[in-house]
DNA sequence: TTGTTGTTTCAAATTTAATTGAAACATGGT
DNA sequence: ACCATGTTTCAATTAAATTTGAAACAACAA
């Protein structure tokens, strides 16, 4: 059997079966190969939140919301007149962030005053550039 | 007609016909009205823009490759063999990523290789925590 | 009480994204 | 030339997100 150039067995105990290009393994084996590579994935729960905040900001409309929460709390009305759509799509996207955790919706007399939350703040800070 | 508490005559040219809580109104005032709160809306190719990479960084398979590429460029059968999905299905989130321009493929030997690009990199760094 | 305005809810229709498996393509080894 | 392996493409299906308009709800005013 020939040795292949670039299917070394590793020494680690989670090898990949298939042939791997050589420069790749090089590197891999110095992290610990497949099993120090896979170790950095962050659990699924992780993923899975941040893969939901990433939904919540993959909107155009929702994100002109945030831009616009970020400059003061304001009521879906003012919102609505910034934004230019239909009060149940607004409602839908507001729901959406609210659900994410990003805003918050408070009732003042007649209206609900929207705002941003502690975590939609940083975010905001942090994701709109 | 009597003189509804909050629906003051903003003094702006853009003005909300309808009528607005008080306090929104005051710090409306304070960052030019409606107007001025308007004006930081970033324009739409921006807002497609950020959005579109959002969307990219949506997917719970993606965020992993993503992670997986942080470590070290990587050929197709590692990440399979860490992601553990079909590889048509692989293929699918790598062209997501790539066509988002965080990640680029090149052709090496028998393999592709991918790797962060520049932009990836920063994404990564800024977004996934 | 009745009416008005601000906001949400709901179901239906539409659009977009993700999954699947088979087939195709590309590269390198024999 | 042929075969084996790594990877992508394609068309069909399924699933999820978005839009729409009508109806409902809630708070206040008269």
């Amino acid at each position: 059997m020939p040795a292949r150039e670039s299917a070394r067995k590793g020494s680690e105990c989670c090898t990949v079966r298939e042939d791997i290009p050589e420069e790749v393994r090089a590197e891999l084996d110095l992290i610990g190969g497949v099993e120090g590579l896979c170790s950095r994935i962050p659990p699924k729960d992780r993923l899975d939140y941040i893969s939901s905040v990433h939904q919540a900001l993959s909107d155009p409309v929702r994100l002109t919301i945030l831009h616009l929460l970020k400059a003061q709390p304001l009521c879906v009305c003012v919102i609505k007149h910034c934004v230019g759509i239909a009060d149940s799509k607004l409602s839908y996207h507001l729901n959406i962030l609210k659900e994410s955790g990003l805003i918050e919706g408070r009732s003042e007399k007649n209206w609900i005053i929207y705002r941003l939350t502690g975590s939609g703040t940083q975010c905001v800070e942090m994701l709109l550039r």
